[in-house]
DNA sequence: ATCATACGTTCTTTTTTGGAACGTGCAACG
DNA sequence: CGTTGCACGTTCCAAAAAAGAACGTATGAT
């Protein structure tokens, strides 16, 4: 498998690593959530090559999570903004952001704190069941194919030995 | 910024990258909590060449997200399992499947769905703020340097201004 | 004129990946 | 005993991607 025929998998994880699965891609997104715009402020922040860094700004604008916008004419320029859909990817940062500070952070704690405005408080996220509200763990999940299922693809037989 | 300099990065979105931040790897990990455990049915499953294959596993057990365990002796014959620390990426493999879910998935709809063994149901998962429970969005959030930042990195100024 | 700014592109070298074959230890078959 | 098959890799070479530095372009400020 390349990377040009991964987003043709019958897999919500394969069709979405085709978008964000890669070291310089999520960084990016990372600055995109911080509140950086700019081509040369993503240059300067990530130490990203110019050449990757034009790369994958357009394929995030290609795949609909950031948008091109110009914010000044005479000259021409513009910034790089996240769209609903590019919104929508904040529980996967979250997620990674959270995994670092209860795995990797170092003795000296973790380097980012978030609060949410909605109640005031610092906070971490947690992944629930959007039917019961308890929180998920691996073990008290079963996964079955669905409507986009394709045979042999993703899901082979009972997939439910990962315990242990 | 190369790859050995990541997890050096006071972020833990940079250091979870240096563990996770590729296709392979991620893909690994999504058959890992499918129930994939042996050499030969991640390559197969993968259609990944078997030295990245190789080399993926051996920096996740590096990492302690997977644990190398024989299940047989003559010939000496290894599987690999996800770690307590390898379980806790759950919800960001869960939160990468929504995303494909929500915005990738073809009009034959998702490929996989999942029950929640608790409360029986199909569920989608939703990340909430620890404290007060209710569902997180990006532009609810306010972030700011904690005990581990480093002046200068990964956050510099007010980084509230991704909204729009 | 000269410099600075913002957003890239071009060029060359180094690193990583793809693809196929080979190596090892052992068991089962004929 | 020789051969085949399996599981788990390693080795080798060609192709693709990334690093690093310089160049291009349009404009406005000094």
């Amino acid at each position: 498998m390349r990377w040009r025929e991964l987003d043709r998998e019958a897999c919500s994880v394969a069709r979405t690593v085709a978008v964000i699965g890669d070291r310089w891609t999520l960084l990016v997104l990372r600055d995109c959530f911080l509140g950086v715009r700019r081509f040369e402020e993503f240059q300067a922040r990530l130490g990203i090559t110019r050449h990757v860094l034009a790369d994958r700004l357009r394929k995030l604008v290609k795949a609909g999570v950031l948008r091109k916008v110009a914010y000044e004419r005479r000259p021409l320029r513009h910034e790089y903004r996240l769209t609903d859909k590019g919104l929508d990817l904040y529980p996967v940062l979250m997620a990674i952001v959270h995994f670092g500070d209860v795995h990797l952070a170092g003795r000296r704690g973790r380097p980012l704190l978030h609060r949410h405005k909605a109640c005031g408080k610092l906070f971490d996220p947690v992944t629930v069941c959007s039917e019961c509200g308890e929180p998920l763990h691996a073990r008290a999940v079963h996964v079955h194919p669905g409507p986009g299922a394709r045979r042999g693809e993703c899901i082979e037989g009972g997939a439910d030995g990962w315990t242990g």
